[in-house]
RNA sequence: GAGAGCGUAGCUCAGUCGGUAGAGCAAAGGACUUUUAAUCCUUGGGUCGAGGGUUCAAGUCCCUCCGCUCUCACCA
């Protein structure tokens, strides 16, 4: 994925870590003891209060803080500019000379050699550099003192700049509030945006306000948080300090955004269904259960948003969907979180063809506005997103990876017993679509849109026209994950009904999708246009499109245990 | 659910054959007016995930448990 260049400080890392040799002490309480009655950690020593030293150092602080009349946590701060336009007035800092013509100042970013802007000014006689006076506020990233210059990293959400505090520059006031600083703080800045000697754009500081004081230390300032467990339980540190963490959910929120731009195109409009659900229709999936005290009535949290959009279809939503939460009761894997988030829409009088289309417009879409190409990294793995998608046939597939007809039943049902599967008493069209999972979903690299399944295994779909046994449906593809999940819709309620009580031998209640909701059916027979319909897992897509291999990494807060 | 790996300072990580627990960052005190992973001097930080066992001696070997990661299985 593409990361933007204002993030200098993550271009940093992957260098040597200097080592130093220190000399054990033994006598070090003696001298310890022997210093000023300011020593911080004397005080906190005897403290007793059980925070951490960095805790308690930090409270300390913020003591300091208040007794100088300011208010630890701050407060609004208007007109301040982001980070990211205040790097783009760069070209706004220049040279004035002693007979006031302003000229522009080296080009310190696009230099091969470092420039020695010490030298450069001498070099322009008499005058000074000018630029514009800036407000911006952020986090403190990295601290460091030189004398009685304070040089700060700070970070807002679009990016890191530098601020120099320097005494004299701001009042004495400011500077003593600046020996306070934490890593980790918020503050705001008043100043004027230059170079320093070495090029670097820097806010000169001409005022400090005090935003926020952190009591928690930082993870360690190059690494960033490692532990994966950590990163997932304190997401807010994880977005603080590792760049691509809070890079992914903005790009997450981009794509939705996508999203939700294209289907408006098309005159889609977007509702909310029920979440809580008395029959968990719509999917093959357990649900997770729960009771409606008032009604003494059992619940189930959604598994998909399918049959009441459908309903809305009826009621003359013509072109409808919903994005939002589904839950499902079952395994966590880096491709499974119990919630998850889900598109499903409709669209009258068309079909899954319409669907083929409009999922290609909505991933292309989604990609153009990451800002990346279409030939995607993912891991190891190397994704072509160049239109148009590949599309090919469930049975020309099966023929190609299993050299069998889809219609040979008997021979299947031997290669699926070869394949160490269990064939007894299931129908023909399990067992195939078990093979089929076998032997040819994980090689499809894609994206590549499967077409024409089975009809038995699709108790919601319409059949094709003349050929009753294959059912108008693609799944999409990409290495092996299926992406989306479509259907031109069958709307024909008594074959709906039938659809519903016919349970196929083999496959466990839960893992059906003939689950039989009579208010459904009773809606189809009010009438529901032919139309397509297409179902996306919105957290697989925003994993290929950022490059991320885990679930977890793309939703904020997955599902953890308890602290212990 | 099965298998493998991991768990050491606030964070990131070393720890050899079982023999006194290590580093960097962070923290505390100090120096430095253009640094930038600043640098330099000084200092304090550990129930080695928990419990048990073997041993003169366990971070290290064995057992049980807890947690995390990965792979596989179910699932989208």
């Amino acid at each position: 994925m593409v990361f933007h260049h204002f993030f200098l400080q993550s271009a940093l890392d992957g260098g040597q870590r200097p080592v130093k040799f220190k000399p054990a002490s033994f006598c070090s309480l003696e001298k310890h003891q022997l210093n000023n009655s300011s020593n911080m950690a004397d005080s906190l020593d005897q403290d007793n209060t059980g925070l951490g030293v960095h805790q308690a150092a930090r409270l300390e602080k913020l003591k300091k803080i208040e007794a100088l009349g300011l208010d630890p946590w701050g407060a609004r701060f208007d007109d301040r500019t982001f980070v990211k336009p205040v790097r783009e007035m760069a070209a706004q800092v220049k040279f004035r000379k002693e007979d006031g013509s302003e000229i522009e100042l080296p080009d310190f970013d696009g230099a091969a050699e470092p420039i020695d802007y010490k030298a450069w000014k001498a070099s322009q006689g008499a005058g000074e550099e000018i630029g514009p006076v800036v407000r911006v506020a952020g986090r403190i990233m990295l601290l460091r003192t030189a004398g009685k210059l304070y040089f700060l990293n700070i970070r807002d959400w679009t990016g890191d700049i530098q601020i120099l505090l320097a005494k004299g520059q701001v009042s004495d006031a400011d500077f003593d509030l600046a020996k306070l600083l934490d890593f980790g703080d918020l503050v705001g800045i008043d100043g004027r945006l230059g170079r320093t000697n070495t090029g670097e754009l820097t806010v000169f500081a001409t005022k400090l306000h005090f935003m926020t004081k952190t009591l928690e230390p930082p993870p360690e300032k190059h690494a960033g948080l490692q532990d994966a467990e950590l990163r997932q339980r304190m997401r807010y540190v994880d977005l603080t300090y590792n760049v691509s963490s809070l890079q992914t959910f903005l790009n997450r929120t981009k794509i939705i955004h996508s999203i939700r731009a294209t289907l408006a195109k098309h005159q889609f409009v977007e509702v909310e269904g029920p979440t809580l659900h008395t029959i968990a229709g719509g999917a093959a999936a357990r649900p997770f259960t729960t009771h409606h005290n008032a009604l003494d009535m059992k619940l189930f949290l959604r598994i998909a948003l399918e049959l009441h959009l459908k309903r809305l279809l009826v009621g003359g939503i013509e072109r409808v969907y919903e994005m939002g939460r589904v839950y499902r009761n079952e395994g966590i894997s880096p491709k499974h979180n119990p919630e998850f988030t889900m598109i499903e829409l409709y669209w009258a009088y068309a079909n899954y063809e319409t669907m083929m289309d409009l999922t290609q417009q909505i991933i292309v879409e989604a990609i153009e506005a990451t800002g990346q190409g279409y030939q995607l990294k993912w891991g190891d793995l190397d994704i072509d997103f160049t239109p148009p998608f590949q599309r090919r046939t469930y049975s020309d597939l099966f023929e190609e990876h299993t050299g069998l007809k889809v219609t040979d039943a008997e021979g299947i049902a031997q290669l699926a017993r070869k394949l160490g599967l269990d064939t007894n008493g299931k129908h023909p069209d399990v067992i195939k679509s078990e093979v089929f999972e076998e032997k040819v979903e994980d090689s499809l690299i894609g994206p590549i849109f499967v077409t024409d399944y089975p009809a038995s295994i699709c108790p919601l779909t319409k059949r094709k026209a003349g050929n009753p046994d294959i059912a108008e449906r693609f799944e999409l593809f990409i290495h092996g994950m299926e992406l989306a999940n479509s259907y031109t819709e069958l709307n024909d309620p008594i074959l709906q009904e039938e659809l519903f009580k016919t349970q196929l031998d083999g496959m466990a209640e839960e893992d059906s999708m003939a689950k039989m909701d009579t208010d459904f059916v009773r809606a189809l027979r009010y009438g529901m246009p032919p139309a397509g319909g297409l179902g996306i897992g919105i957290d697989r897509l925003i994993m290929l499109l950022t490059n991320s291999r885990s679930i977890r990494d793309v939703v904020l807060f997955p599902l953890m245990r308890h602290e212990s």
